[in-house]
DNA sequence: GTCTATATCTTGATAGAC
DNA sequence: GTCTATCAAGATATAGAC
């Protein structure tokens, strides 16, 4: 649990090395597609040593979910506290999505496996992170309904799930070792919330 | 090849059948998840005759990927001949925004299981996809560049693919027999093109 | 806490009758 | 064109020594 807290060393051992290595291989080979014995080679171990740390591999995978939902919900309580009270709606955009990509792009794959793993989750697995989910769902579209009032409950929540899909296809197209995530958080808001149209006049 | 052109009744036989039922499975189970066991099962014939129409797993997927990235080429340039010249940027957004979506959720999981299932499809099947992948967006580039001039390269990219992104990721939380797909592209475009800032003018 | 060895099951794929 | 029967390989998981 306090994995994602710690550098990702080639000291590491035992239980940590086992998730951070697991959650590397689910999010670019697929969950099904990664076998036990691939995880233990890359943990440089015994297929049989990782149910000494793990009861299944379902279980690894739910930790690493687990683990994952954590991050990015603790990076949006950090970003919430950072602000104060007196930021503006577009700085409060800027400050939460660019803690979700940082989130997203911090050396683990922990949050990232909850992107393109998750989907295809045994069902089991899927519906223990589901609360987790909720949760964060929730800080984002209490954030949007206080930014962009305007909008209905039906369109927040659009608005919501089709910028989450915009940030989290970022994992898959995005190099965060050539450009900053910063920078790609500011062009994501700027577009997001000037628009696309021909700019007739500054609003600022 | 013709399957999308075909209604999906249920007097559909052999291969198409095949392909239809394993585009659906793999869309919701995922490729590695789903055996061919459980592919013969839900066409209703046994496992070696899929082997009669597809000389493997990987080729069947293959094949799907085939159909799906051809709708959704086939719905740009429908989109595009449906316009005519004198359409304004918005109107051609609008137009290939719905021609995406409603490719995306029409009847057959051809187009959705790109999204998803191509990530962690065998190298060998993604590498056979890609140049169809590349013509397609190489046709969103194109018009994206016209409509909105001002943007750089780099940030027409990245719109792009966070558009991609936005919409594609209906296909895991819209549910198009409730909701109006093109009532989902209208919202979807309204925000892309003028943003969530406070409208202070209409410029229409 | 990691190992060797192995049990048990499921997988993709093939052979050949009809 | 679909079937029965089966193979060989790889999967998750367990038992028990060290």
């Amino acid at each position: 649990m306090a994995v994602v807290e710690k550098s990702p060393m080639q000291t590491e051992h035992g239980r940590d090395r086992i998730l951070r290595v697991a959650a590397n291989l689910f999010l670019t080979k697929g969950y099904a597609e990664t076998s036990l014995r691939t995880i233990a080679d890359a943990a440089e171990m015994r297929p049989a040593s990782i149910y000494h740390h793990f009861d299944s591999k379902d279980a690894l995978l739910s930790e690493i979910l687990d683990i994952g939902m954590h991050a990015v919900t603790t990076a949006f309580t950090a970003a919430r506290e950072e602000l104060g009270s007196e930021a503006t709606g577009r700085q409060q955009l800027q400050a939460h999505v660019a803690g979700h990509l940082r989130a997203l792009f911090a050396n683990q794959a922990f949050t990232a496996a909850h992107v393109t793993v998750f989907p295809f989750a045994p069902a089991d697995v899927r519906a223990a992170s589901v609360p987790q989910r909720d949760e964060y769902e929730a800080l984002w579209t209490d954030m949007l309904s206080h930014i962009a009032p305007g909008l209905g409950s039906d369109a927040l929540r659009l608005t919501r799930l089709a910028l989450f899909g915009a940030m989290n296809s970022a994992v898959q197209w995005f190099d965060h070792t050539e450009g900053s995530v910063d920078d790609l958080a500011a062009t994501i808001v700027d577009t997001l919330w000037h628009g696309l149209a021909p700019r007739t006049g500054g609003t600022s």
